[in-house]
DNA sequence: TGAAATGTTGGGGCG
DNA sequence: ACGCCCCAACATTTC
């Protein structure tokens, strides 16, 4: 009888798991084990949101494989002496895991694969839940992608909506005693902050398909436009999903191409719209892969010495707390705040505000999102906040400055975001509510600050810090 | 996936 | 009918 370790980290699912697949295919039973190694991350560590992400979705998985008749086995500590202990206790002879790429974790996985062969353990390794690996797309001249167009243009043309695997149908699970309980691995908050959350998101296989489902019925159609509408759920908030590997891109695209035909017809430029999106998420792989300083450094050497402003306690902390004084984004600061989620029109536009107007490191932001986004992703997350810094690969023009209140005005005509996120402003004509300073009546009766800074003002600065770091 | 400043055009009011 | 001005709408440039 062998037994075979299905070593989880970021692949939460049954389906569509080539790894499980052929774990279950060469081998008569399967121990799921999955190892809690924080330190194992460097610098990025899963943040509190992410960790109470992974805690519900373990607990979802552990059902699953308790339905098949084993349980999720767990630790906490250094994979590799777990694994090896785990591979002694249970007799298993082999472990296999699905790849991961940010910079921390290949490097870790190259040493644990070289150490169990070298102990005469099979280790096999399988692509993640990704359409493509980052190492697998290059240009015609063979060097990596920096900009997004050509290498969308090369990645869309090799999708195909094939059917994913399945689940396995014939899994034995095997179990193993002395593990910890999922309430040992201490993911939870210690107060109880994950209302919001829990209110706002179903963690695991099944939500995700949920999740995916509620967007294909509603969301698709119509992408291209309610997609930038922060009031409304026009986006597919899978995100979470697909970090935790809960589901793949291969199964979301797989569900666009089944959907009903007159709803979507061949040629959708809502669907197209959505995939692209995806297509940023790969994009994102490609880059760390290729670039692997980019999570700490500027992407483009040109910004090495850009002037920002010294660290300010102070503003960062009004600027995490919703309390800047612009409306759409504190709005969208509580949103993140409450649910560990924000739409990515507003993302774009508290970090256009937190780097240009504030003029803050757009590292101080990444590290505030990598802590209260529950899909903080540390390829997404760098190539997002470069993006919007305009110090990253294929970025925003540095001097390409959000204005919060025109976006508010654009995207949230009737202010319904804004009244649901500043309770304060909820009574406020829709007149003064974009610019409550222009009211100081408004200010004084609400308790709504006063803005930080002035928007033309400091857009003027950053402009010029901007010139300045060009000339020296 | 920008915004503001500047330039151009054309319709309409008016003398 | 004509030139002139105003200004909104749109286009282009600049940061």
């Amino acid at each position: 009888m062998s037994t075979a370790i299905l070593w989880l980290r970021r692949d939460l699912r049954l389906a569509d798991h080539p790894a499980l697949s052929a774990a279950c295919a060469r081998h008569e039973r399967v121990l799921p084990v999955y190892i809690h190694a924080p330190q194992e991350d460097g610098a990025w560590a899963p943040g509190a949101a992410s960790r109470w992400w992974l805690h519900h979705s373990l607990a979802s998985l552990d059902a699953a494989w308790r339905r098949l008749g084993g349980e999720l086995h767990l630790r906490r500590g250094e994979s590799l002496a777990m694994l090896l202990d785990v591979l002694e206790r249970s007799g298993a002879t082999a472990v296999y895991w699905s790849r991961l790429y940010e910079p921390a974790t290949l490097e870790r996985d190259r040493l644990a694969k070289a150490a169990l062969r070298e102990r005469g353990i099979e280790a096999h390794s399988f692509p993640g839940a990704t359409w493509c690996e980052p190492w697998q797309l290059a240009t015609k001249q063979g060097d990596p992608y920096r900009v997004f167009t050509p290498f969308w243009r090369n990645l869309r043309t090799q999708l195909e909506a094939s059917v994913p695997l399945p689940a396995p149908s014939t899994l034995r699970t095997a179990r193993l005693t002395g593990g910890l309980t999922l309430k040992a691995l201490a993911l939870l908050p210690r107060i109880d902050w994950d209302a919001g959350l829990r209110e706002a998101w179903r963690p695991g296989e099944a939500g995700a398909h949920e999740q995916l489902e509620v967007f294909t019925d509603d969301a698709v159609a119509g992408y291209v436009e309610a997609r930038d509408l922060p009031a409304r759920h026009g986006t597919s908030r899978l995100s979470p999903h697909l970090h935790f590997g809960e589901i793949t891109p291969q199964q979301i695209l797989h569900a666009l191409f089944s959907m009903d035909r007159r709803r979507t017809p061949k040629e959708s430029p809502d669907r197209e719209a959505f995939l692209r999106e995806l297509g940023w998420r790969e994009f994102a792989q490609h880059l760390l892969y290729h670039f692997p300083h980019a999570t700490e450094g500027a992407f483009n050497p040109r910004f090495a010495h850009f002037p920002w402003a010294p660290a300010d306690e102070a503003l960062l902390r009004r600027w995490r707390e919703g309390r800047t004084g612009i409306p759409l984004v504190d709005a969208g600061m509580r949103e993140l705040w409450h649910t560990g989620w924000m739409h990515n029109r507003v993302r774009m536009v508290v970090a256009s505000f937190l780097t240009k107007n504030l003029r803050q490191h757009w590292l101080e932001g990444a590290r505030w999102f990598w802590d209260t986004l529950v899909d903080a992703d540390l390829a997404n997350n760098t190539l997002g906040w470069q993006w919007v810094a305009g110090c990253g690969a294929d970025a925003a023009p540095y001097f390409r400055v959000f204005n919060p209140v025109s976006q508010a005005q654009k995207f949230d005509v009737q202010g319904n975001y804004l009244r649901r996120w500043l309770p304060e402003l909820a009574d406020a004509p829709l007149a003064q509510l974009h610019e409550p300073w222009r009211d100081a009546g408004l200010l004084a009766r609400s308790g709504y600050p006063a803005p930080l800074v002035d928007l033309a003002a400091s857009r003027q600065d950053a402009l010029a810090a901007y010139q300045r770091s060009r000339a020296g």
